[in-house]
DNA sequence: TCAAAGTGTAACGTATAACGTATCAGGTTG
DNA sequence: CAACCTGATACGTTATACGTTACACTTTGA
């Protein structure tokens, strides 16, 4: 697991989606066929990418919707580990 | 991504931490440090491996996080891809 | 200068999901 | 028969994704 904080998805997304493209939230969302609100919250790290939207990411931006559930898979993981204490859990081995 | 329906993760769970090790339901919740309820919820399918538990699985039964985590994503992509009309889309190309 | 477009975000509603406690019914087994 | 294991329920909390509507702000072009 990485151990440096990864950056949400949604700057990955700002990056090679809008600004390489060159192109405008509102437009992005329409072409997603979701609203901008609901594209806005993803760009800006008040949502993750669900399987529905990698699907929608994966068939508008391209690469396979697993690479973009991997990036949230990476924030989640990371996220989940700050806020979970395991330390009382011991490995079970084979009999 | 695959074509054929996969397994819920709770399957994978039964055969390789249950079976496998010949332990009880109740007695591998106990270790997970959770109720008996929420890890029969996971191993007949009516919840999935949310980040935290995939920290749980990894910490009591070994593999990574992620391993248990990519389990979990193939099932949901599955699952999205089946109640999404996504035709309407169209791939935007780069300027 | 003024209007239009782009953007973030808020309120409010929906549905789904993961977790908990408490409880019940049915099965197995010593 | 009593103890245990199991699946499942009802009821609750918290969180998240998504929608519509609306507001305030900035930028840009005629």
């Amino acid at each position: 697991m990485r151990m440096y904080n990864p950056p949400h998805p949604g700057e990955i997304i700002k990056d090679f989606c809008i600004e390489a493209l060159d192109l405008t939230v509102t437009d992005a969302a329409k072409s997603l066929g979701v609203t901008r609100k609901t594209f806005s919250a993803l760009l800006n790290g008040r949502s993750g990418i669900s399987p529905e939207m990698a699907l929608r990411l994966s068939k508008v931006f391209g690469r396979s919707p697993e690479g973009w559930l991997k990036l949230q898979l990476q924030y989640d993981l990371w996220k989940a580990q700050q806020g979970i204490d395991l330390k009382s859990l011991k490995r079970i081995k084979a009999a």
